[in-house]
RNA sequence: GCCCUGAUCGUCUAAUCGGUUAGGACGCCACUCUUUCAAGGUGGAGACGCGGGAUCGUAACCCGCUCAGGGUACCA
């Protein structure tokens, strides 16, 4: 067979890295996504390169606007940003496929005119070229048509090379007129100059589609690399993460206020680890370290526990100045600060709950007591400490002496405290637990003293009298 | 069924050319912190899937098996 060659205009962008992000607006925004994200554009900004935006919507059915809008808005939440595409366009552009029509008829037209595309059922095939036989497929529990056709070498960075034949001819337009997947995807990434492909395991079989695709266009295939896919955690289940999985969604972590940088952090630990023990890791550390040669093989499974740990470590280096914003705005939801709340005594409780506390979304909890009376009680730590027949007395006599002191700041408070607990021939710890429940209503907290401090004396005292009175229903 | 990929503690992973008491992190447990505590510190348990080979020797190389993941759409 002669083989028919035709001429292709590749943009030439010097020999810069082109990466590119090309999602379908189908849906939330999945953890899997934002990976391939975040690593394409940890190459681009290691590299120099650039990074492009494509949208992929040449499902109409399946495409929603709200989708679009939910990606680029958890993009730019994530901190990831492009040097091409939506919003600010490109010299390649337009970068939604639904609007690249013209190109991909000009393309279609080359294939056609080199017999390598024909219509078969209103829809238009790729034409393998080989020698065609007929065989009852068990899949498709039919005779379907096939083709001899030479393998496909897929030269691929993390996997090395991998070998794949295509033995079926695939639709290229849709016979509703729509261009289909494979052939909008290797006509855009030969159209807008790409480079590298970085992308999930899932589409490596397609990508001997693709190389297909490439060879009858005369051009050479981009560089792949197919990371490994995401998949559930052990307790969730079998399989790759689905969206319906705890933790899948980016728009779930800007609701439970998470870090941004910690998410970023955290998906960047999953497939890929820095050469160094160091996992705790700024975006600019990422990507100083980041490589592609560095990806695992092997699928990741999603942990929420460590996760939330990567949360915590960013939580606890943030300065107070940038833990204040999403620290003020969960509580805020939980309606236990508001304008009027001073903003002093809100940064010195915050400041006690930062090297405490894993999660913004549990600060509310954490910390209610801080700024109303009605917080929740603890039962089983209500019991254990008040079940003591020594209780009522240790509360009886505490309350006098921090009344008593000439000052409520930690060290005077110890102080008194402690010469308490001598004068009685006691432990500090007799009062410390009732103190921490008689304020809090909980067992644990932030260091109790500073915390005693904060809430000042008339509170703590207040309290203690009210837990007191509670204690002897019959006085 | 067929095709592709993969396989180190429960989980994420490290280990330049094959020679390590197989390292770190999360989680777990214990101890500890001017005797609160979910933080901090110290320590502990915990892995090379199985079977063959090649090699003086391997977790690292080859083969088989098993297990796991993905694909097999006029979805992307």
């Amino acid at each position: 067979m002669i083989r028919r060659t035709f001429h292709i205009t590749v943009p030439r962008f010097m020999s810069q890295v082109r990466v590119r992000f090309a999602p379908s607006p189908t849906g939330s925004t999945h953890i899997g996504t934002a990976r391939t994200a975040l690593f394409n554009w940890l190459y681009a900004r290691k590299t120099g390169g650039k990074l492009v935006l494509r949208i992929e919507d040449t499902d109409k059915e399946r495409n929603t606007d709200a989708a679009l809008e939910e990606l680029l808005n958890g993009l730019k939440w994530l901190g990831i940003n492009w040097d091409e595409g939506p919003e600010i366009g490109g010299e390649v552009g337009p970068y939604f496929q639904s609007q690249r029509g013209d190109i991909y008829k000009e393309y279609l037209q080359k294939l056609l005119d080199a017999g390598r595309a024909y219509e078969k059922d209103g829809a238009i095939f790729f034409k393998l070229e080989g020698e065609r036989y007929t065989e009852y497929d068990d899949y498709h529990k039919a005779e379907v048509e096939k083709v001899r056709t030479q393998p496909v070498v897929i030269e691929d960075v993390i996997r090395g090379n991998v070998t794949r034949r295509e033995e079926r001819d695939f639709v290229i337009v849709r016979s509703n007129g729509d261009p289909s997947f494979h052939f909008v995807n290797v006509v855009d990434d030969i159209a807008m100059g790409i480079t590298h492909v970085l992308r999930g395991e899932d589409h490596l079989p397609n990508t001997s589609k693709h190389v297909e695709l490439f060879n009858a266009f005369g051009v050479k295939p981009p560089v792949y690399a197919h990371m490994p896919m995401i998949l559930k955690d052990p307790s969730q289940g079998k399989g790759k993460m689905s969206k319906r999985d705890r933790g899948a969604l980016i728009e779930e972590y800007q609701q439970r206020d998470f870090l941004p940088e910690a998410v970023v952090n955290f998906i960047a630990l999953l497939g890929w680890s820095p050469k160094d023990d160091q996992e705790v890791l700024t975006i600019d550390e990422l990507i100083e370290r980041f490589d592609i040669k560095d990806l695992q093989k092997a699928g990741a499974r999603f942990d929420e526990k460590k996760m939330s740990h990567i949360n915590f470590e960013h939580m606890k280096r943030l300065p107070i100045e940038r833990y204040l914003p999403p620290a003020v705005s969960a509580l805020s939801k939980a309606g236990l600060v508001d304008d009027s709340t001073d903003q002093a005594y809100l940064k010195q409780v915050l400041e006690l709950c930062q090297q405490k506390i894993n999660s913004f979304e549990d600060l509310p909890a954490f910390s209610a007591y801080f700024f109303s009376d009605t917080y929740a009680v603890d039962e089983k730590v209500e019991k254990k400490l008040l079940k003591r027949a020594d209780a009522a007395d240790r509360i009886q006599e505490v309350i006098p002496a921090l009344e008593s002191l000439d000052a409520f700041d930690a060290v005077t408070l110890e102080r008194g405290i402690q010469e308490l607990a001598d004068s009685k021939e006691l432990k500090i710890f007799a009062y410390f637990p009732l103190l921490r429940f008689a304020v809090s209503g909980v067992g644990g907290g932030p260091d109790l003293l500073p915390m005693l401090e904060t809430l000042g004396r008339d509170t703590v005292v207040a309290r203690l009298k009210k837990l007191q009175a509670s204690l002897s229903p019959s006085a």
